[in-house]
DNA sequence: ATGAAAGCGCTAACAT
DNA sequence: ATGTTAGCGCTTTCAT
């Protein structure tokens, strides 16, 4: 800025006020200065405005399980579309479940002066986001409460819906339900496998704990559960997947099985009404997720709510065929 | 840190070799000013120890179409990996195949200063970045060449990928293969259309020009077109497809349909494998493609390669039934 | 081992 | 309409 002051033999000031649309530039000098600014390349160094400014830097970060997973990308576009319409930039950042991963994240985001920060956090302890939320940084966590830390939160109401695709399952006459969750430290597979007992009891219907397994979805597991639950003399009828990961994987193994039990699978996912059997699931809204959360933290940017909002956002039942094999 | 400072009893410049982990402060000083720190819960300003050293940023953004189509999703977490493997932060933004957004996102994070730029470039002149890449930002082009601009490129080879499909379906029989592509303004829609082209002419098969149909994958474009193909009195009897969108959409349109033509899709996409007639795909391989402009980006910030470097990536023809259905 | 002073690129506040 | 000065929070340089 001091070199385009030099060639354009004007002061400081006048270009900072070129550069930023500010009135009391006559036309010819700012057109001159403009004409400098392009011949020189020059860029305004938004770091050294915003220490000067003190006010907002105009970005928000927001940390994710993996944003390579559909569900994930999916509340991250929409996260992405708010951000921009309020003028911010967007940091992004993958957990990989690794809270020590996240915690560093969360921190060099912070060390930036993002206004504030979108999370779905791992189950770790949160308290070392005290005292950045006392600095102001606002603070939501969407898919997952925040342990630890009391902030705004945007839940899928997961018991509903583990209990809706569970008790759709038993209406088609299974009293036989395996249920696949991911690793239960993870809230909303908690949740869901809460949600899928609470059904089975509601219908008197005992679990035989055989027909539980929860962990990351990875193939061999999967397939070791399978062959449990299925080759059982007295085998499941019908699976309950956690989540799209699970359910996917799920799908495949079964593939290269002779069994079909019925499937009702948690988190909607493409192509799932175009397979041989369509599966029925219980959806979630990802967008409306995000959406909801980024508005949150503008929300709270702006000031506005006093106390921290829970919002809870509701899964629907897609009955597409898979769950309505009967047993 | 000047409170820090003040608090403990010492200067500014051995807070701030605490903070650094610098030497040269005694080991109780260096207690007493950590639990200062604590208390406070102060936190490093990057903004300022950036703008003071004067040197890179620790950041790098990547522009792309779109954070939700599964492509772009898992070439941006490919990139985020090795971003986080050089200890840098990730600023992330769609342009949506709208120039003047990209172009905003690009000169925003370029005003935060970021090391460097990874673009899926729209089709419109790029010299606007001239100036960050003459201030030494380094520029990788990544699933597209930007146009304007020459730098470091990581292209699939689109050509020979469409070339391989097309000619797998000519080699079990077709002559009447119908091309369905995205807007022919987009690089890749491009050169897989000339693929196309291409692979029939070589093999002395007349193309007629109610079989091609180029545009934005979307449902009603697609269902006039596919009728237009599908009904005619001389129906195509094959398809070839230039992206998973439009491959997806495809799908969904013909299980309304009677016809099952042979059909082949540039990019692989998740439960390909698994749908009733398992979809044959040329696939790409866009991790490796953001691992690779992600690597080339910072080889470059190391000031390694002299001249722009253009990599091109293999495709691989994987059949699965929906390529080899005969006429 | 520790600290004081200058300055990174910019803008706010106040001149002129 | 334009310019000058101070200072944002930090690090560099140079003293002590």
């Amino acid at each position: 800025m001091k070199d385009v002051a030099a060639a354009a033999g004007v002061g400081l000031k006048t270009v900072s006020r070129v550069v930023n649309g500010e009135a009391g530039v006559s036309e010819a000098t700012a057109g001159r200065v403009r004409a400098v600014i392009d011949q020189l390349g020059f860029r305004r160094n938004d770091g050294a405005r915003l220490l000067r400014q003190g006010a907002r830097t105009g970005s928000v970060g927001l940390l994710l399980e993996d944003v390579a997973d559909p569900f994930y990308s999916q509340l991250s576009r929409a996260v992405e579309e708010v951000v921009r319409a309020h003028d911010s930039l967007l940091l992004t950042g993958s957990s990989a479940e690794d809270s020590a991963r996240e915690r560093a994240l969360a921190l060099g985001f912070c060390a930036r002066r993002v206004d504030g920060l979108i999370v779905v956090p791992t189950s770790a302890d949160h308290a070392y986001l005290a005292p950045e939320a006392a600095a102001g940084t606002a603070l939501v966590s969407v898919d997952r409460p925040m342990p630890g830390l009391e902030v705004d939160t945007v839940l899928a109401d997961n018991r509903a819906g583990a209990v809706a695709g569970t008790a759709h399952l038993l209406r088609q006459g299974h009293r036989r339900i395996g249920y696949l969750g991911d690793a239960p430290d993870i809230f909303t597979a908690a949740e869901r496998l809460a949600g899928y007992r609470q059904a089975m009891a509601d219908a008197g219907c005992p679990v035989e704990e055989p027909w539980i397994a929860m962990g990351r979805p990875d193939p061999l597991g999967l397939r070791f559960a399978l062959a449990r639950m299925l080759s059982d003399p007295h085998p499941v009828t019908a699976l309950m997947c956690g989540n799209n990961r699970t359910t996917v994987a799920v799908l495949r193994e079964l593939a290269g099985r002779q069994e079909r039990p019925a499937l009702v699978g948690f988190d909607d996912f493409e192509l799932a009404d175009l397979l041989a059997v369509p599966v029925t699931v219980v959806a979630q809204d990802p967008a409306l997720m995000g959406r909801t959360a980024a508005e949150l933290l503008f929300r709270r940017l702006r000031g506005e709510p006093a106390a921290p909002q829970h919002i809870l956002v509701r899964t629907r039942l897609i009955p597409r065929g898979s769950g309505e094999i009967p047993p």
